[in-house]
DNA sequence: ACCTGAACACCGTTCAAGT
DNA sequence: ACCTGAACACCGTTCAAGT
């Protein structure tokens, strides 16, 4: 039996393949390596120990292999932490579609992102990273849908998308940022933690600084989960000024 | 002549010194290593040759030492990153404080950070990975006063300068990617890129990307800078909505 | 105090060799 | 086709030794 023209990925590069296979198919093992096992096993090292920990050798370690075969199926680095971040995304946003009233949609689809990345902190240092990917893809789609169905005009739908998207990645690098901090410093105390930078703010030098200084008890009071909820409130309110 | 308790910084650690100098003040060589210059030296070469120029051993062929003597002035590369971030935003800070009305300084100040990012792609990747510094400090000082300006109540101005910064964040950091891919494919002809990425937009899945298809055509003829106004202009157009 | 530069531990990536 | 693992080039960081 032949396949003729196998289309075969290695790494970014594309080369064809032709491959003789009798009709008794040799059965892989159930533990053979591949893509998806390899984007999976990242992804629980980038979890447990996070960006710093996932490097070829613990990869090719847990996996039993050697490092060089992980680079048969990759093409680097890079597109490895791309494909990770691209799955947990692709997870989040079939979760998150719920069917009903757009503007309690979009709040879905920011609020699950929000959480998944407070979860995993590397995703949202990787989405604010590659631009053009299909996690982006899905969450611009998710989003535009329900701008669409909100009634947005259609001259105004790709601005309004787009700076949704935007906001959303802005707080997702942000909070990835401070959970990485959290990690280093032992911040087991969070409320502590904000009333220790809500003193220094209160201290700065009020010519330079009037704003943070009135800010500053409020902030050691805020919820990031909230604060993010009500910027998206915001632009809403802003999308439906547009007639 | 006694200076008595000297303050001396080395990494992030802090020890106490006690320097004896005679009234005769040893001149300082016009080349003396300090942490400014190293910083300085940093930023050159973060421009020229991107992140992955800046090695301490680079930085230091540069500034014609060890690299150990980096390390006397600065924690490690974190911090110097950190540094070289913070110096770039505080110069386009103080360049964008422009009086005037507080709207039109807010988008002052919003463009101002956008084409320093646009001409240091380094800057907006650095700028969503360290959230308290001081950089973030002035902008969110800048736009918040610009909001108190313009007569945002007060319980509103905390969230509504939250919105606004982590937006410019967002952006900042996509940009920053765009430009760093930009750097690695040739992509001298831009309108030909857009083309290309709007075509496999429009020849994406109808079913799961409706919207990606329509947008296709508009995203071919964006213009980064103008949608990146537009998406401010919607958030004010939101805070504006709150009484 | 401040600088030098060799040494250390560790990394991503390659590649000849195996099956 | 797919895997192995030693080898390579390069990195951030440390530290004994200099001035």
């Amino acid at each position: 039996m032949f396949h003729k023209g196998v289309l075969e990925h290695r790494s970014s590069r594309v080369k064809m393949v032709f491959m003789v296979t009798t009709t008794q198919r040799t059965e892989r093992r159930a533990d053979a390596l591949s893509k998806a096992r390899i984007v999976e096993a990242a992804i629980d090292i980038l979890n447990t120990d996070g960006e710093s920990g996932l490097t070829f050798r613990a990869l090719s370690a847990r996996l039993a292999t050697g490092s060089g075969a992980i680079y048969w199926h990759v093409a680097d680095k890079t597109e490895l932490l791309a494909a990770a971040a691209d799955a947990v995304i692709a997870r989040v946003m079939t979760e998150a579609v719920s069917g009903g009233e757009p503007r309690e949609a979009v709040r879905a689809i920011a609020l699950g992102l929000f959480d998944a990345i407070d979860d995993h902190p590397w995703v949202g240092a990787q989405l604010s990273l590659g631009p053009l990917r299909s996690a982006m893809l899905q969450i611009f789609e998710g989003v535009g849908g329900r701008l669409q169905a909100l009634g947005v005009p259609e001259r105004a739908q790709f601005d309004a998308a787009s700076a949704l998207v935007s906001y959303i990645l802005g707080v997702a690098g942000q909070n990835a940022a401070n959970a990485r901090l959290a990690r280093e410093m032992d911040r087991s105390d969070r409320s502590a933690f904000l009333a220790t930078i809500a003193a220094q703010w209160a201290r700065l030098d009020p010519t330079n600084y009037p704003f943070m200084r009135q800010v500053a008890a409020q902030f050691a009071e805020h919820d990031d989960r909230e604060q993010f909820l009500a910027g998206i409130d915001l632009i809403l309110a802003g999308i439906a000024t547009v007639r």
